[in-house]
DNA sequence: GTTTTCGTTTCATTATTTAAAACAACATTT
DNA sequence: AAATGTTGTTTTAAATAATGAAACGAAAAC
């Protein structure tokens, strides 16, 4: 294990639970020597990526790293440009909204706008979501790199629920579907009871970088319902690509696949 | 130097000037070698801190900087609390507002509301402002631990206009006033014909965490607007302070300050 | 009053990191 | 077409940084 990969797993560390802990907690959470994890952080807190309390001696996540947030935001407005767009199909749906960005660590959620309603879908912020069993993992599949999807379905593939597809074909069908659609159905596949639909993100290149998903609990939702969420997710994730990019994207992959902006 | 402050620094960099950088020229920019630069570009994206184009082998920062600040704001929620009061400030003043949070590495300007008007003071996103030079610095000490202002005023303190203050006592002066008054005032110590007040933010143990700042080109400044700007900094930055620490904070420090909340 | 747990420092051992050199793959220039 | 200067990449022995056990006083828990 690489120290930068020490060092960044006990950033993960403080990110998770509580906003501050102590040295021996911290030491005990990743499994490192004591010495090590003290001479982690001294070397963290030069950087600003952690800070600690002046009394307490309690370690907790630094300005540095929402500094670099920002730094990369400058660069790459993905979060300014997607936020507001998730939150108005939120508000005018009424249903939990969410959207993921793809990385080498595989869909991220990154930002969750809830449901007011009372029964309501809850999505972590932060979480990593398997590509083969989420609405938001099968339409960025549908619209990203062809390897992207040979890798997810290469390996070994988690059922979470008894609903979940696990068969790489069967998978493939829906990714197909779901390009051709437009937009992905989650059925249950991740969690049970909860419903959704999801559309691409795509950047410059014409490839998803993300995806923006409506979740709603499955009592809630009608057949018919179906059409009308997809029309406007997928609405509102064209919406995000285009002011990305500055353009009207156009979906491109690796796939032979010639279809038309979504 | 150690690993994690190369890697660090490698992420600095990857958030200064273009989006996407060649390794070469990030060798380049940190003075590594290629190698060791490249290995340590390897390591920051299997955690996903780093990202490169598939195509064009660039290098960018991932998502996984973003991904640590928003678990940064879900334990400490300081931009999400400050940003819409910082903005109200900025729309109800009409000029540019822009508050900072204080770390290892100094006072950091995390958010920038520009004025609307043409002629107006442009502040950079991640700059460490300094401590003496800077209304926002003077605001931060007057309610800051007595260990930050004697290390601030320790070192040599740069001067960077003609009206900078360098003096020590001077600025001890200055520091008190602010905190007499409840506001500090800038006159141009950090940048040449800008005007500022600022005022402090409290966290819950009563002492500044970072501040809050209105700047102005000095000639739209009468004397007589100090004041009223003056109190309406006050007033947001306190509004911030008691969101964040969930109660009405009493500024409390080292330096037998008595003073109530402000 | 005793025991445990805490953060901190030290230091010989170990493991990682380093940088120079050589590589093929492209672009550009000659 | 050949030469030159890039690029990213891999390999090495040598240098350096990281490691973890042990010991410390202080503080907290019993």
């Amino acid at each position: 294990m690489s120290t930068v990969a020490k060092a960044v797993s006990l950033l993960e560390v403080l990110g998770q639970g509580e906003p501050e802990r102590t040295l021996a907690d911290l030491a005990r959470s990743v499994d490192f020597d004591k010495a090590t994890t003290r001479r982690l952080l001294l070397a963290l807190m030069e950087q600003g990526l952690v800070e600690q309390d002046g009394g307490s001696r309690l370690y907790r996540l630094g300005i540095g790293v929402a500094r670099l947030a920002l730094m990369r935001e400058a660069q790459f407005p993905f979060l300014r440009t997607a936020i507001p767009v998730a939150d108005a199909l939120a508000a005018r749906t009424g249903e939990t909204v969410h959207f993921s960005e793809h990385s080498s660590r595989g869909l991220i959620s990154v930002h969750v706008v809830e449901s007011s309603k009372a029964n309501r879908v809850a999505v972590p912020v932060g979480e990593t979501l398997p590509l083969h069993a989420t609405a938001s993992g099968i339409a960025f599949m549908a619209f990203a790199d062809r390897r992207v999807m040979d890798a997810a379905l290469g390996g070994k593939l988690v059922s979470y629920t008894p609903h979940t597809v696990t068969n790489p074909a069967a998978i493939r069908e829906l990714v197909s579907a779901a390009r051709a659609r437009g937009y992905s159905i989650g059925a249950q596949g991740y969690e049970d009871g909860v419903f959704s639909v999801a559309a691409p993100i795509l950047g410059v290149r014409g490839t998803a970088v993300g995806a923006l998903a409506i979740a709603a609990p499955r009592a809630r939702i009608e057949p018919a319902d179906t059409e009308s969420l997809g029309a406007a997710v997928v609405e509102a994730a064209s919406q995000i690509s285009e002011r990305l990019t500055g353009r009207r994207t156009t979906a491109a992959n690796d796939q032979s696949n010639s279809r038309k902006s979504v």
